[in-house]
DNA sequence: GCCCCACTTAAGCGTTTCATAAGCCATCCG
DNA sequence: CGGATGGCTTATGAAACGCTTAAGTGGGGC
């Protein structure tokens, strides 16, 4: 997950960037509003950490300009405690949540999680390994940049998989978790699927591994 | 933001309280009509939350005497799923947009964003997508410049479809927001109002997605 | 009370997807 | 080297899925 962070402090950011990345996200870090706002037009941002204590109205404007450019990217504002009217406003002017300054890194991490779980099923949900990206909201599938066409258990299977990606899934679990817990299935189905979908991507991304299970690489290498 | 729940049902009542203040709103909770309206006329909520199952007409009635009084706070209201008539009459007499209960929380939420969206947005009540355009005030619809006259249903399933634009909605999400969380509904109703959508505006402009869903593409190419 | 309209249900049909089966290949043991 | 086990590949029939048309249902307007 990628997280925008927006914070003109440089001793604050650089501690809030430290710590987001600690909890394995990757950030961008922005000093102004400008550049703030053109990064979320790309919506590359996953999810905007927001500080309203930005120079001038900069930050207010920044998520006003952002909503009525009808980007829903989440947004997380952090306002001085005794910045009350600019919380409100900040919620107003369509942020998500709000953090009142100073706050522990696990009230962060919190709200975080918090956030991503809301709007997971609405907004995009990517998993990216290697050359795969999958996308649970759109249950879109592209590898190397390209569209492919999954069935849904190909999807599925797919999913299982890159969500452990870099570990073996043991075939007994993968049964379960795209046939359900009653085994009514026939033993070579699983084998008939990893084959499908090997064909529509490649014969090296989904790794075999003899009597255990099957594995998707995290590093290619 | 401040959001104002109309509710007479104890349980579900404190329910929805709790959701919205995870989700950061102040909320007014009040139990019958006449208080509601009270509160209403004060224009100290941003949004009404309004439940139509209220012992007698109260809830229609609080709605139809707060836009008597020219007060436009946006109105979410909320009906049984076999209170079609309620439904209706509910957005006749001024609703901005329904739920249709039981519903999730997600649901719930997502419906408040788009609704605070659409009112910030200097009532920009037009969601447009290619060659279609869509009045969510007027809930007039046009298609490549000409009006098209749709039901209630058919509207909000091109609604639901052009708010993802682009993305696709999922099948579930769709019946869900259709008909509700208990989907009694015989299992390819979904199927006929896509038809008839389409046969409204044309077959191409509703893609299907095979064991996923349907939906708009942004770029008709 | 009657009719009309929106809506759901039902049934038929073509297409896609999937599990099964059966044969082949690779790897692991002796 | 050869059997055995586990995995790969391909073909096939059945089931699922979605589209379409037609019939049934129930509410609102007259």
């Amino acid at each position: 997950m990628h997280i925008l962070l927006v914070e003109d402090d440089a001793q604050l950011g650089s501690a809030i960037e430290r710590a987001l990345e600690r909890l394995g996200y990757t950030v961008s870090w922005l000093r102004d509003g400008r550049s703030a706002l053109n990064a979320i037009r790309d919506r590359s941002a996953d999810l905007v950490l927001l500080d309203l204590g930005l120079p001038g109205r900069d930050g207010i404007d920044v998520l006003v300009e952002a909503r009525r450019a009808r980007i829903d990217t989440p947004v997380l504002v952090m306002t001085a405690r005794d910045g009350l009217s600019a919380r409100v406003d900040g919620l107003d002017a369509g942020a998500d949540d709000y953090l009142i300054k100073p706050f522990h890194v696990e009230e962060l991490a919190a709200r975080i999680r918090s956030l991503s779980r809301r709007m997971r099923g609405l907004a995009v949900n990517c998993i990216e390994v290697g050359a795969l990206s999958l996308d649970l909201g759109s249950s879109e599938v592209l590898f190397r940049g390209q569209p492919v066409e999954l069935t849904r258990r190909e999807f599925a299977l797919l999913q299982a998989l890159m969500e452990s990606a870099g570990r073996l899934v043991r075939r007994e679990s993968l049964e379960n978790s795209l046939y359900g817990l009653d085994h009514v299935v026939g033993n070579n189905a699983l084998e008939v699927l990893v084959h499908a979908l090997r064909s529509k991507l490649s014969f090296e991304t989904i790794r075999n591994v003899r009597g255990f299970g099957y594995m998707i690489p995290r590093d290619p290498q």
